[in-house]
DNA sequence: GATGCGCTGGTCGAGTTCCTCCACAAGGCG
DNA sequence: CGCCTTGTGGAGGAACTCGACCAGCGCATC
């Protein structure tokens, strides 16, 4: 990916709704330009959408956890994201090397809730989980430094 | 939060980008009202900022991992956070319960540069590294139901 | 080595839409 | 009643979006 792109890219990881005309500003290009090059960047599938970053306790999603998953039968076809992709506390799902086979990013608003996604996870999927919770976060989505 | 602002919220963790007049419609409220509740989300900290997602593979950063820190002198005051927070490629810090103190989760290239990152870890903090790497991510930054 | 063609990626301008601020109204509440 | 909060509506200015046009470049053709 070019310079151009690239910078692009990382003023949009700073401000998601930074207007055209600011990007052509920063880049020294017009505004149509800038428009037609992340409208590419959109449909290249590099820029994957635009999103709110939100304080978790603020929306009563003040529980996180990461749950390691392994299937409690690991020659069965392994569909465990399929299987679990429609329970909307999953925010994220990564298919990791080591003892587990995925580990899950959970968000709930309590302990109670966690215990309760825990049994729906395992019976869903048919896993075992292991679950870390989540004290505090010092500081999460930091755009990278491209 | 009262619902109007949550649906609001919800509409901008979709959609970073959406216009007021369009959350307008989508709320039934006046542009210059939503606006306004918009500004108030902000300057209250529920909303923190907005944000592209953009595909880790296409900006060079193919490679996520996550490592457990643990300091190698646990009597001593706990600083980890600031001591790591000058490195770009980590992109979240969680305090957890458990075995380990920190999960990071971080993004380079490739190995080498995880080699490279684990030893500046150990040494600007003064912990024991345990790395888990991500094969694939079947999803993620799914916006939360509230 | 020129000529000419198509492709890519840029500027410019104009019409439309959206943002943003302000004045004012409707409903609680002391 | 007065005050605070939260809406609405409107107007001026800014931003978006589209089409027309242009410059550079690769390349087949003469």
């Amino acid at each position: 990916m070019e310079e151009l792109d690239q910078r692009i890219v990382q003023l949009l990881l700073q401000d998601g709704r930074m207007s055209y005309t600011d990007l052509g500003k920063a880049t020294g290009l017009s505004t149509s330009a800038v428009h037609q090059r992340v409208r590419r960047l959109e449909q290249r599938g590099v820029i994957r959408g635009y999103t709110a970053i939100v304080d978790p306790e603020a929306v009563d999603l003040a529980l996180t956890a990461f749950i390691s998953v392994k299937p409690f039968d690991p020659s069965a076809p392994d569909d465990t994201p399929e299987r679990l992709v429609g329970l909307a506390e999953i925010e994220a799902c990564h298919s990791v090397a080591g003892d587990e086979n995925y580990i899950l990013k959970v968000r709930v608003p309590g302990p109670g809730d966690l215990e309760d996604l825990l049994a729906r996870i395992r019976s869903a999927a048919g896993v075992s989980t292991r679950t870390t919770v989540v004290l505090s976060t010092p500081y999460e989505a930091r755009p990278p430094k491209l």
